[in-house]
DNA sequence: TTTACTGCAAAGGGTTTGCAACATG
DNA sequence: CATGTTGCAAACCCTTTGCAGTAAA
């Protein structure tokens, strides 16, 4: 397993994108958390990164597939490192009052079935899946 | 199963809201619909519903649980009937190009499978689990 | 006759973009 | 040096809200 810097460079370079330092703090930002960060959660912690930077730089590491975009509840962009950066499968909890996303691993049980229903879903409906995403919405512990 | 018109009004009523024409066409594009629309989908087919008398009508009608809001990939807000109005339970494909949405039919053994994964990660996490969202990501025909 | 609903227009908030300066390969 | 990147500010777009008038219980 390659470091995720080298790998997360690599990966814009591929799209003749550098990997800067902006960038690279935004990813050592969404490494480090355990659930998908907002765009003002991310430049809370890196105040160093003004908005409009980190909204072009998150594209551009999002199209780099270097993170990935979570929808919640709301209209709030979160993103989280790509599943493949920062190591295994997992889905999401979301709270429908206040909109956290909280992370929670994913059962081997549940992906079975869930590919096979992937499977004849593509079939009838002439999709291409390359993904899947399942959410449980509920109260977190503070919204109860 | 009653009138999806009857019961959209009994459901407002409980919220001390009226069933007015304007909520009324809403929830009848909605009901003709064989996916989650956009707000301008809606308010093209409604031409007669303004703009802003469409954001407040369907919250109203999203706080009385008539319909539902669904996220896609984007943030553009889509809505559905509500599941217990519209018949059977459904998840979605979304385009990850287009961002379109489109109804798909779930399965018993997927279901099973997911009901189990929703107990293990409630416990766990001292979330109260209330339903569930099951996304298939990908190209939708059009856009292979 | 009280309370909810409507429609317009203005305000709001989050996101995107133009541009000139800067940095990197 | 050619191209990608940055930061500020302005522009944008979608959504929300104030308000005065209307309609329904």
């Amino acid at each position: 397993m390659p470091d995720i810097h080298d790998e997360a460079a690599l990966r814009l370079a591929a799209l003749d994108q550098r990997y800067t330092p902006n960038r690279r703090e935004i990813v050592q930002v969404l490494a480090g958390a355990e659930r998908p960060l907002t765009i003002n959660e991310i430049v809370d912690v890196a105040p160093s990164v003004p908005v409009s930077s980190a909204y072009r730089s998150l594209t551009v590491l999002s199209d780099a597939q270097v993170i990935r975009r979570v929808a919640g509840n709301d209209d709030t962009g979160r993103f989280e490192l790509a599943e493949d950066l920062s190591g295994e499968h997992h889905h999401h909890l979301i709270c429908s009052n206040c909109g956290t996303v909280v992370d929670v691993a994913a059962s081997p049980r549940l992906e079975k079935a869930l590919a096979e229903a992937a499977k004849a879903a593509a079939e009838e409906s002439d999709f291409e899946v390359h993904e899947h995403r399942i959410d449980l919405v509920g109260r977190c512990s503070n919204c109860q």
